[in-house]
DNA sequence: TACAGTACTGTAACCGGTTACATTTTGTAA
DNA sequence: TTACAAAATGTAACCGGTTACAGTACTGTA
């Protein structure tokens, strides 16, 4: 391996003059300069960054803490983080969670170890959720986290699902139920808070029978239609917390020979790619969801170069896209 | 910061004996490992292990080279590697490349500047493809590789395609159509073979007509669709060399007014999640893609450990999944 | 020509671990 | 008790960069 001591040799300056050729040439003559990087050409010399970041402190690399990457929405979002660190230099370690907070604080712990300088975090809970010491550069994405101290990038989620469930109300369907996520995700709970919202605005009372809980999962989707479509009250309107989750209950819900959208609407969240090819092709709400990865990230290298973030939530915007799944009520 | 002179001052030992007792404990007696513990314990000491990467000149981590990673099918492979590095202490650098092979050099690069071990790289396209001087440890995975000194985990493509062209043929298909990948993919040379054997055996002459590129994206399944349903001589069925592909082709020919099964059969390639929700479901070839993660991992460790892959190809089972968009041929 | 100020370059310490080698302690057998 | 091997521990060099600080060369001015 050659170092930058040989480097250093074959140019005939000092190792110094090599380090500052290479990360400030402005401090180097020009002549200096080109001697060094024909030393380096000559020796095909690649600087050894594990030295140069155990050196700086720094590792340029950032975690990225997420439930389940094969969920096609997060994986968007990765998407968009990756872009924006590959174009300023800085790496990403991937933390597939699997929701295991014990896992969270491994990836967490990181940072700690030097391998990381930050964390960029897709669900709501917090890494060792513990009052920090010394607190962890941290962004929050996709998901809210119930304290103003962490920088979060979200979606208006109250107001989108207000929008969406007024859509539905606007359609004449009175009996709309919902497939939620889980409880904790203070995601779930925005979203509850404005379709409330919007049957409060029509006078029409909650009823928690229409209110079905999943995981996100298509197959949540699918039991959660076999539960709400039972009902003796059965709901004309589902509106499900995610796309997958939608196409598992439109799926169940034609199954059990309902036909969508005569008989029953279904609409989802988040408008990933395969929304658009079911058939009927599903109303949602679209999520830009590179634009959050690429936010993040953004807000993290500001964190990192000492800025203190000016404002702690920055919400993107939504949008609703009406396809066929949807119609008129019965 | 505490660092490990901290510890020994505290625990009233030398640095090397902390050191011992952290990474080999069978080295240091009882007592003293106790003491060092103790001292760990009481100083909150976290060891800086981007120093211990520098001075061990490993990083434990690997990077995956992915062209897209909000493909589902790659996402779960993923998800195989990064559940299996986890579990050996190793992490994972996303490397998404776009398919653009500057940033797979760039990546590539990383271990040669000691930011990772080894890379595991799921298209067929070499990074550096120039002859390497000091080899890097590299696992090919899903998609072949034209060489034979680079392990590799794959399907038997070109078996599983005839294997499914088989399944066509026997349902009275005689023109059966395929929507290929890009040829400098040895994918889709391997899928392509397998497709023109089975013909062959039935001595159905290939018509290239009938063979329609894309980009394994339900756009181009879409283009695709409109060219092969534009033909004087209309193919019965479609072979797609991937799900997205297949999903694309399903929709726009229900929107030129096509049944599927009924006028039309189509099958995919992958089995990612969302082919059983299609309507209908859609035929289409399984392929056990969190396995070629783990997989890919395992063979790359053992490549970290000095030990030389024994099967430089390692084959994974396929499984035809037959759904409802599959027929009898009109 | 002398001198101050600036631009450039060099020396060597430093980052926080690991580990080769030297030294001390312990254990066992004669 | 002594002799000697094995086990435990300590000392200090080392990994390959960065950078504070010191030193030298060059510039323009008096």
């Amino acid at each position: 391996m050659t170092t930058i001591r040989d480097v250093s040799r074959v140019a005939g300056v000092s190792v110094a003059t090599v380090s500052r050729a290479m990360t400030r040439p402005e401090k180097v003559s020009e002549k200096t300069r080109e001697k060094v990087l024909a030393a380096i050409a000559e020796t095909k010399y690649k600087p050894d960054v594990s030295a140069r970041n155990f050196s700086t402190r720094k590792s340029r690399t950032i975690v990225v803490l997420v439930p389940d990457i094969s969920n096609p929405f997060f994986s968007r979002v990765i998407r968009g983080i990756e872009h924006t660190a590959q174009r300023v230099g800085y790496s990403v370690l991937l933390g597939d969670t699997r929701g295991d907070p014990s896992i969270e604080d491994s990836y967490a712990g990181m940072v700690e170890a030097r391998l990381a300088d930050g964390i960029i975090q897709l669900n709501g809970r917090l890494p060792f959720d513990g009052a920090e010491e010394t607190p962890v550069p941290l962004v929050n994405a996709c998901d809210c986290v119930d304290r103003d101290d962490i920088p979060t990038i979200a979606l208006e989620n109250a107001k989108a699902a207000r929008a969406m469930t007024q859509h539905l109300l606007s359609l004449g369907h009175r009996r709309i139920a919902v497939v939620k996520g889980p409880n904790d995700s203070s995601l779930t709970r925005e979203r509850l808070r404005g379709y409330a919202e919007a049957l409060a605005e029509e006078a029409i009372e909650l009823d928690d029978a229409l209110i079905a809980e999943g995981d996100f999962s298509a197959a949540s989707g699918e039991n959660a239609a076999t539960d709400l479509l039972s009902l003796q009250q059965k709901p004309t309107a589902i509106f499900c917390f995610n796309d997958e989750m939608a196409m598992g209950v439109m799926h169940h819900a034609k199954q059990l020979g309902f036909s969508v959208p005569a008989d029953l609407s279904v609409v989802g969240f988040d408008d990933i790619q395969f929304a658009q090819y079911c058939d009927p092709p599903l109303t949602t709400i679209r999520q830009p969801a590179e634009s959050f990865g690429s936010k993040a990230m953004t807000v993290l290298l500001g964190i990192l170069q000492g800025e203190a973030p000016t404002v702690m939530r920055q919400h993107l915007p939504y949008e609703i896209v009406i396809r066929q799944s949807t119609g008129v009520a019965p």
